[in-house]
DNA sequence: GCACTGATGTCAGTGGCTGTCATCACGTAC
DNA sequence: GTACGTGATGACAGCCACTGACATCAGTGC
């Protein structure tokens, strides 16, 4: 089985092709099957059709093959948040990110549903995912800042679309859940701006 | 020198007392001196007086060590967030809690940058650092519903907690900063109503 | 042909972490 | 005061994540 996998792809040049893929999809499947810290690198690799020492190459860590996407995301953020005209206010900036991810995730859920069960089943990876987002908000504190926001405003408002855009995918990825990401973007972002409307 | 510090503990049991103490008195040093990454758990035990099978029996892991004061910190937050009277807004709970663990800081500014600096310095503990912050918001998060905060407020509401936890904290520390943590609180609270003041 | 490139394989080694059993000062019972 | 139980520790073997160093070899450019 775990050498059968290899087979469907055709052998365009020395070796396999896709190997950062292949092997991302081979740790979701072990993982999901098996639960990650019952899964060995070196199982993931064979299911590769690559040895450890291989996935050590194109994957920093045993976590690292589980966030792939993240930079892809970040970019997406940045970009909205630096394409909005320099009049807007922040946190409408930020707004326009959360968007922007979005609309990336739309054709995505069913993926980012097992993706997030092995997650939410590990702290190991929580801990992995919690960095990713703490990088991100940092980006995104970055693009305030050259669109002339000072701190802490820049990065308090970066936090802010963290913090909803953490629990607006939560929302998005419960069982049941069918409303588009957008929607609960916005509805998340909405009751932020309720709860802080101090008196 | 590693085994000279034993000494200054008196012997009053079968073995030396405040073995946690120690230990965690041992990693600071040994990670400020070399840094995380080169310091190894079995030199950290050594420097306490005791093996590196006895540390594992008291921190789960490499980096736990630097954490031990986070279930305090995570109780005075949500005692604080309880204890506020009913009709209190969420808002003013989690100022009340952010308040509440500005006095215990108040008096610990040299030992909070030392550690610091060393968190900052490796990936590793700012994923575990990331993880008692998410810890927190869960659990102030469970506090305000058990004020009946409905979701997704009472989980925001957190959020935004921590990330003026976070700021304000960052500011604490800052190099040559001198006001206290209850005044940086307190305005990075007011600076986040004001970036979330929407039209 | 031939040297060069670059992805991979192989192997040895370090260190974080765990399971298991032995040790032994202390308290308690009798 | 002797015997027994308790609990923190030490000693040891072992797994696995991760790394450095070197070998391999299909393709590429000349």
């Amino acid at each position: 089985m775990s050498v059968a996998v290899i087979t469907y792809y055709r052998r365009m040049g020395r070796w396999e092709p896709n190997t950062r893929e292949r092997l991302a999809k081979a740790a979701l499947e072990l993982y999901s099957e098996r639960g990650y810290e019952q899964a060995t690198v070196a199982e993931i690799a064979g299911r590769a059709g690559l040895t450890e020492r291989t996935y050590f190459r194109h994957y920093a860590d045993k976590r690292e093959v589980l966030f792939d996407g993240s930079p892809v995301l970040q970019k997406l953020f940045v970009d909205a948040v630096e394409g909005m005209p320099a009049g807007a206010a922040p946190i409408d900036a930020v707004a326009a990110g959360l968007d922007a991810v979005s609309a990336m995730f739309a054709d995505r859920r069913a993926f980012a549903r097992q993706r997030q069960a092995v997650i939410v089943a590990n702290a190991e990876l929580q801990e992995r995912e919690l960095i990713k987002l703490a990088s991100l908000a940092a980006a995104v504190a970055g693009a305030l800042r050259s669109r002339g926001v000072a701190e802490p405003a820049a990065s308090l408002t970066a936090e802010a679309g963290i913090a909803v855009f953490k629990v607006g995918f939560e929302r998005w990825i419960a069982a049941g859940e069918e409303r588009p990401m957008e929607l609960l973007m916005r509805q998340s972002l909405d009751e932020l701006k309720a709860v802080t409307a101090g008196a």
